[in-house]
DNA sequence: CTATTTGCAAATGGTTTGCGTTAGC
DNA sequence: GCTAACGCAAACCATTTGCAAATAG
């Protein structure tokens, strides 16, 4: 499954203009499984883009959660996180550097939606995440 | 287990003092189950002291999360929600109206810490997060 | 009495928005 | 050519901080 080819398709589907910019900030953070916040994509673009505005990635990334390409990474505080990897899993959080990592790994891996409500709400999506610290981080 | 006797016993403990404003807020907390955000509190204590200030509320909130009297509920989005509530549990959140709920249901509940490292890290708390739609906002 | 805590106001920092211009389609 | 999208700068809003005055112990 090509990202890039997602991103096309749903840029025609839903009449949204493929933009050079766009396109750019996909690709970055497709290409990042890092979780960059915007800042951080933004950074590395204008290098390429000169005149690009953090404005557009803010944008630009909005849309994308809008269309379901991109998901926001729960932070444990600050700037919002930003992941391109849309297969469910989970978050490790270092409480002491912030970084943050993919991971599936039973049992959190194995957690279904529940088919009817759970105290009155009807479930749609599952976050977990592991908070501890890096290995880099294990001794403060 | 009083809540307002740990309060007293944390704030003696670790010398901080107990002042009128520390708890008020800590007892206006700890009434609410909703989870309230810094300024919500805030609001509704002005009117028994009106010249409590927004930062003192921000700053007792500080230390009671250092003090392990409160937590932070991971917010879907924008301001900080806190939480009184130390048991192990999770959280519903409505995407529609931003409501918070408290739960502790199978098999989130009983997903206990992994004992050696995930992915590199040593885990020290698991945040369980359901994402859906609460009764009241079922239909958008 | 002295160190903490408060209130106030100003600063911060991430994110959003208004608006005139640019460029997909 | 018509609009969506962009760049820029200003606005926003939650949270934090500096500092002088108030107060708990």
């Amino acid at each position: 499954v090509s990202l890039r080819a997602a991103f096309e398709r749903t840029c025609r589907e839903r009449r949204l203009r493929r933009t050079t910019q766009r396109l750019a900030v996909f690709e970055e953070l497709a290409s990042d499984p890092s979780h960059p916040t915007a800042e951080s994509l933004f950074d590395r673009l204008r290098a390429r883009f000169p005149t690009l505005s953090l404005a557009t990635v803010y944008r630009t990334l909005e849309a994308m959660k809008r269309e379901g390409l991109v998901r926001t990474v729960q932070p444990v505080h600050e700037p919002a996180r930003f992941d391109a990897n849309l297969d469910p899993h989970q978050h490790l959080v270092c409480r002491a550097c912030g970084r943050i990592e993919d991971v599936s790994e039973a049992p959190f891996s194995g957690l279904r939606l529940p088919a009817g409500r759970i105290g009155g709400f009807r479930v749609e999506e599952i976050g977990v995440t592991l908070l501890g610290r890096c290995g880099d981080c294990e001794g403060r």
